[in-house]
DNA sequence: CTTGAGTGTCTCAATTTAGTGACATTTAAC
DNA sequence: GTTAAATGTCACTAAATTGAGACACTCAAG
C-alpha cells in the first residue's frame, strides 16, 4: 500500500510539474501569438523560459499548440464572462463586471475576440465555440437593450458599436498595462468610467 | 525633339505604373503586417493582387519592404496628425480632428502606434521619428491640459490613459470598418462621441 | 547516493519561406 | 502589329523554421 501511495504521490508530482510547464507554455504562447500570430516557436519558448525542445515534448506541432491555446482562451474567457453575467441581476453591474473580466483575462481576451471577429473566421452556429460566443453576445445585447430602455445608455448607438467599444477598451487596457505608470486597479477604473460615459445618452 | 518627348512620355508612363504597383504593395503590406507582423510575403502579394515574384522586383528583401512601410506610416500619419493640429485653434476641434485623422489613416495608424508604443521599441530622442512622435504627443498633451483647465475633460484621468483610449478607439474603429453594417461616417461619429464623453468630467 | 522525471544541449532531416534567373505573356503607346 | 515595360510562370537555391533522436544534466524523493 505504501508503494502504491508513492506511485500516487509521484504521479501527482509529475502531473503537477507537467501542468505547471504545460500551462506556462500555453500562457506564453497566447501572449506571443496574440501580438504576432506567425511568431516562431523559439519566441514562445523564450517567453516561457524553456527550450524549444521542451516545448516540442508537450506539443506535437505548432497546430496542436495553437489549438490548445484556442481551447484555453475559449474556456477561460467564456467562464469569466458567464461569471460576470451571473454576478448580479443589475444590468449595470453585469456590464461593469464583463469589462473587468475581459481586462483580467488579459491577452487571452484580446486573442479570443480577434479570433471570433477576425476576417478569416467564418462564424458557424453549429460550432460549439461560436454558439457559446453567441450566447455571451446575446446576453451582452440584452444588457445593453435594458440599459437603453432605462435611458442609461444612448439609444442612438448601435449594439455593434457598443460591443466594438467594449472590446476595444479592454484590448487597449490590456496592452497599456505594460508600459504605463498607472496601477492595474486605476486602469480598470478608468476603463469602466470611459466606457460607461462613452455610451451614455 | 519628338523622339525626346516620346521618351519623356514613356518614362512618365513607367514611373506612373511603378508608383501605382509599388504603393499598392506598400498599402497591402501595412495591412497584412499590422494584423500579423511575421506573415509570409505570399500573403502580402495575394493581398496586393500580384505575384510574389513581382513583389521581389520592387523590394530587395523583406527588411527593405518593412522599412519602406515604416517610412510610409511615419510620413502619412505624422502629416495627418499635424494637419489636424493645424486645422484650428480650438483644442476641442483639434482633438476631434486628430481622432478622425487616425481613423482615416486606417491600419497605417494602428501599426504606427503599435510601433512607437510596442515593448520592443526603445524610444530615442535622437531618432527623428521618435522626435516627431514626441512633438505630436506634446501637442496632444497640451490640448488635453487646456481642456482639463476648461473643465471639458476630467482632471482625474491621466494623460497616459487618455492617449491610450484615443488610440484604442481609433484602432477598434479601423478594425470594425470591415465587418459591421455601420457606415464609415457613422463609425467616426460614434468614435468621437464615445471618446469625448468617455473622458468628460 | 541512487533513482527517475523533467529539462537542456547538440544534432540532423523535413518543411516552409525567401530570393533570383530565364523565359512567356500581357498591356498600352506608337 | 510592333515595341518596350511590367507582370506572370516555372524552376531553382539559400535560409529559416520546424520537429525529433540521442544523451547529459538537474533536482527532489526515497
Amino acid at each position: 500500500m505504501s508503494q502504491f501511495c508513492d506511485i500516487i504521490k509521484i504521479n501527482y508530482f509529475c502531473l503537477d510539474m507537467i501542468i505547471k510547464t504545460k500551462s506556462r507554455i500555453i500562457e506564453s504562447a497566447i501572449e506571443v501569438f496574440n501580438a504576432n500570430y506567425s511568431a516562431p516557436l523559439q519566441k514562445v519558448a523564450d517567453n516561457a523560459n524553456i527550450t524549444r525542445r521542451t516545448l516540442h515534448r508537450y506539443f506535437k506541432d505548432r497546430n496542436e499548440l495553437v489549438a490548445v491555446c484556442e481551447r484555453e482562451m475559449e474556456i477561460s474567457c467564456k467562464k469569466a464572462m458567464i461569471n460576470a453575467i451571473d454576478s448580479s441581476n443589475e444590468p449595470l453591474v453585469q456590464l461593469k463586471n464583463m469589462l473587468i473580466a475581459g481586462i483580467n483575462c488579459g491577452s487571452k481576451y484580446s486573442f479570443f475576440y480577434k479570433l471570433h471577429k477576425g476576417e478569416s473566421h467564418n462564424h458557424n452556429k453549429n460550432n460549439k465555440d461560436c454558439a457559446d460566443y453567441d450566447y455571451i453576445y446575446q446576453n451582452f445585447t440584452q444588457i445593453i437593450r435594458d440599459l437603453q430602455e432605462q435611458n442609461i445608455i444612448s439609444r442612438q448607438m448601435t449594439i455593434g458599436w457598443i460591443q466594438n467599444l467594449h472590446a476595444g477598451i479592454i484590448i487597449s487596457s490590456v496592452s497599456s498595462d505594460l508600459n504605463n505608470k498607472e496601477t492595474k486597479l486605476q486602469i480598470k477604473e478608468f476603463a469602466w468610467k470611459s466606457f460607461i460615459k462613452g455610451i451614455s445618452p
